[in-house]
RNA sequence: GCUGGUGUGGCGAAAUGGCAGACGCACGGGACUCAAAAUCCCGCGAGGGCAACUUCAUGUGGGUUCGACUCCCACCACCAGCACCA
């Protein structure tokens, strides 16, 4: 294969649009916005990527469309650049993560100019510079003013080998997210937001968004709302009470025993002295395990009795109270009351220290067996003995709050988020310990707090900040006395939950940003980005965008409109690209030996844009051939002399209408791969049309531009230079958009199907939007099909406007 | 376990409830050529038939409908998210 395509056209253009600022953005155009985002990349120090390529060139050309349907489109480029792998390089290596960000942003910015994207670099951001980390001070300053930021001690995760804590989502599974090691349990005094009093609307505002299904329910699977019933327990001999939550108040009257969090505080105050130091021991023991073993649902419940006795709100029953890591401290209120009959980790416990089990559902197919979790009648119940599951919730509750026992109320599984890191590459969180004025967060006016340069990096468990004495050593705001600084730094997902407000505004010194700016162009009108981020960065950004609009720094509630997820290139082997797999696929590879028009014409016919799939480069000579048939259609008409020949060509005509009506819509939903097979049969149409001796100069031309312009999203390079060829001295992409007109979408004559009871017997031309009495009767007179109907009786024809008549005998 | 998603030729994939397999890859045949490459044309789900044609086909089994890849129910397989969440 020797074409043939000039990749110094790519060049030649990469320079004139730089020098020309083609892609200037001007935020005083009054030209409809279009923010258009990509999710920022970390700067590693290996070349762009695979993946990159399919994040950012496909988007680049939706957003082209868009630009040339007469929008301003904003869309920026920047870097997530704080964050643990250049800490971790640091350690090893002994290069200052600062040096070595540095070094691989300048890599990959060259890389991305490759590209041939729209950016307009003056609004570039990386989040590790003072001019941005300072503002992400002033957004953790904003939300600890409001109350949104706190201090306290916790369980938190804790990964031994990246010696940080984690945030609940980078643990899931009890594996660190980043290097996959056991999650510690450790108890430490952390920073959280709290992302928990967002809860509902967080919940609630998905209703208003247009994102993919899969990610609204992850988010709301997170969030985790759950209705039931607060029911409080009086403890024999203490005036102290044990509240519990439950989803099942129905089962209220089956309850045998109580069961609290080993972390719970009440058990020091009620654990009777006899019962101290099992009730100590198992704590320990719990205390050791991992996140891994504690949550394991295959593993033997275990538990120690506290020697206390809770009294039951209504029969006034004294039950023993016990602990046990089945309960979980941080969800609910860490206690629930246990009725073994009607729950399989009560029914489990209680069996395993032969505690009582009372049935009080009855199924209402007459299964006698035990645990029965279902809905059913109440018995053994008392006074609620025959009301349904559902009825009894609601009498319950109305008794026990009566008399002041309980309460309808909401629980969620989603906690504060936790932001402190024992880190150094992060933004340094701006508050100080003084000894007299306790946490003094430091003054808008002294921010940035700087990260410093000379630090030692050696893992400890501590920020590497905590040994810079003069980071530490500072002086009270308030008191000008003598304190110290935190020197934890922030979760980068911190940084990232606010980076799509900067952008707008990525230079001012004021402040963050113009609210001006942002109420002109927030929100983010399609924000394309992995599905990983679904419960992390996109409810911490969606969070922190409320959290500012309830402090009137921004307008609207949601940051993001409309969100796309890209699928995934896999390696040829269908293995996640990686190092270790030797899988991975070099993009340079391919643009330097076919240039980037083709290599992202080729990501985008070869795969589905959401779904991705395994790599393979089978198609790729096929987009290579097809580059030179557009050469030719393009070389034909140069050569082409203008003529007074008057004959329309209606077929082709009716090619190029519904092409560019296919191409727009395929287009708009990121449905690359089958814009671009409309657009190779329109290259096949037109090529044959050429072939015609009959050519109309001025239909050729209008054609020809107009299908350069349908092209020119995908191969911006390549059609920029026809597009000079073809006479013009505006770029391509000052143009507009091609349009068509609906009624020359369809030929003349359109061939339909006839179906005899759904089979399909014949096949007939009839002209293009005949009535349904025309089809009738043209369906009618077909022969093929009289033989299917001789003799029968025709029950009822249906139509389907040029498309097929169906006779049913 | 719970909650989703996916399942279509040899392969990548298309199909507002209306002609399944668009557009490509690979493959086969032909034209051009001394020959090859490139290019162009034709064929290409499976079975049966010289043929016109015909039967069966969208993971499996049912259902709704004049008509189902598409909607509903059950099942199987794979993938993903959550997982002792009371």
């Amino acid at each position: 294969m020797d074409f043939n395509y000039d990749k110094s056209i790519d060049d030649k253009w990469r320079k004139l649009w730089e020098e020309k600022k083609t892609y200037k953005f001007d935020k005083n155009s009054d030209k409809p916005k279009y923010y258009l985002l990509e999710m920022f990349s970390y700067p590693s120090g290996s070349k762009l990527h695979m993946g990159h390529w399919w994040n950012y060139s496909l988007p680049d050309s939706f957003g082209r469309m868009k630009r040339m349907q007469g929008y301003n489109v904003f869309q920026p480029v920047g870097f997530d650049a704080f964050g643990l792998p250049a800490e971790n390089y640091a350690i090893k290596t002994g290069i200052h993560p600062k040096d070595s960000t540095q070094k691989n942003i300048e890599t990959m910015e060259e890389q991305l100019k490759q590209l041939g994207a729209t950016y307009d670099w003056d609004y570039e951001i990386k989040t590790n510079e003072e001019e941005y980390y300072k503002w992400t001070q002033w957004v953790f300053l904003k939300l600890y003013e409001k109350g949104l930021a706190y201090r306290k001690d916790a369980p938190v995760n804790y990964c031994p080998h990246c010696q940080t804590v984690l945030a609940n989502e980078q643990a899931s599974g009890g594996e660190c997210e980043r290097c996959h090691t056991k999650v510690e349990h450790k108890h430490l005094t952390q920073w959280f937001f709290k992302i928990t009093d967002y809860a509902e609307r967080l919940l609630d505002g998905l209703k208003d968004i247009d994102w993919p299904e899969k990610t609204k329910r992850i988010q709301t699977n997170w969030i985790g709302k759950n209705t039931g019933a607060k029911v409080v327990f009086d403890i024999e001999g203490h005036d102290e009470k044990i509240e519990v939550f439950t989803t099942r108040v129905d089962t209220l009257m089956g309850v045998t025993y109580v069961v609290l969090a080993p972390e719970n505080k009440l058990v020091d105050i009620i654990t009777t002295p006899q019962q101290k130091e099992v009730v100590e021991k198992y704590r320990q023991d719990v205390l050791h395990l991992s996140e891994i073993d504690r949550t394991s649902t295959v593993r033997e419940k275990t538990g120690a009795f506290t020697g206390a006795y809770a009294i039951h709100p209504l029969t006034k029953t004294h039950v023993p109270v016990y602990i046990s890591d089945y309960v979980l401290e941080s969800y609910g209120t860490g206690a629930v009351m246990a009725v073994p009959a009607h729950d399989e980790r009560d029914y489990a416990f209680a069996n395993k220290f032969g505690l009582e089990i009372k049935r009080v559902i009855k199924n209402p197919n007459g299964d006698e067996t035990l645990p029965f979790t279902d809905a059913g009648v109440l018995v053994n119940s008392g006074e609620f003995d025959g009301l349904s599951s559902q009825d009894a919730k609601e009498k319950i509750v109305k008794k026990l709050e009566s008399k002041g026992a309980g309460e309808k109320t909401t629980t969620y599984r989603l906690r504060d988020w936790l932001v402190s890191r024992q880190r150094y590459w992060g933004a340094p969180i701006p508050v100080v310990y003084c000894e007299h004025c306790g946490i003094v967060p430091v003054p808008e006016s002294e921010l940035p707090v700087r990260l410093p340069y000379n630090v030692d990096f050696k893992p400890t468990g501590k920020s590497p900040l905590y040994y810079c004495d003069e980071f530490v050593n500072t002086t009270c705001p308030k008191c000008h006395g003598k304190a110290k600084r935190e020197t934890d730094t922030l979760d980068t997902f911190v940084c990232s939950s606010w980076y799509y407000l900067r952008y707008l505004d990525p230079h001012n010194s004021k402040m963050p940003f113009d609210k001006k700016v942002t109420d002109k162009f927030m929100p983010v009108d399609k924000y394309v980005g992995g599905v990983e981020h679904a419960a992390m960065h996109l409810l911490y950004s969606r969070f922190v965008y409320k959290a500012l609009s309830d402090m009137g720094y921004v307008s609207g509630q949601e940051p993001f409109k409309s969100l796309i997820h890209q699928g995934t290139i896999l390696g040829a082997d269908g293995q996640k690209m990686s190092k270790s797999l030797g899988n991975t696929v070099s993009a340079d590879e391919y643009v330097a030996k076919f240039g980037s028009d083709v290599f992202r014409t080729y990501l985008g016919f070869g795969f589905s844009y959401t779904e991705g799939g395994p790599w393979s480069d089978d198609g790729i000579l096929a987009i290579n051939k097809f580059f030179q048939k557009i050469a030719k259609v393009f070389e034909n008409f140069y050569n082409l002399k203008e003529n007074d020949n008057k004959n329309i060509d209606e077929e082709l005509e009716v090619w190029l209408n519904k092409t560019i009506k296919s191409v727009t819509a395929d287009m708009e939903n990121f449905q690359f791969n089958t814009s671009i097979a409309r657009l190779m049969e329109l290259t096949s149409a037109i090529a044959k049309y050429q072939q015609n001796n009959q050519i109309n100069y001025s239909q050729e031309k209008y054609t020809v531009e107009a299908y350069a312009k349908l092209l020119a999203p995908l191969m911006p390079h390549y059609m920029e230079d026809v597009w000079q060829k073809l006479g013009h001295s505006a770029s391509i992409f000052d143009e507009s958009w091609p349009t068509y007109d609906e009624a020359k979408t369809l030929t003349k004559n359109v061939e339909i199907a006839i179906q005899v009871n759904g089979q399909i017997r014949a096949r007939i031309n009839i002209p293009a939007d005949s009535g349904e009495d025309d089809m009738k009767k043209f369906a009618l007179e077909t022969e093929t099909v009289q033989k299917y109907i001789d003799g029968k009786t025709i029950r009822k024809i249906i139509c389907i406007k040029n498309r097929l008549v169906n006779i049913v005998i």
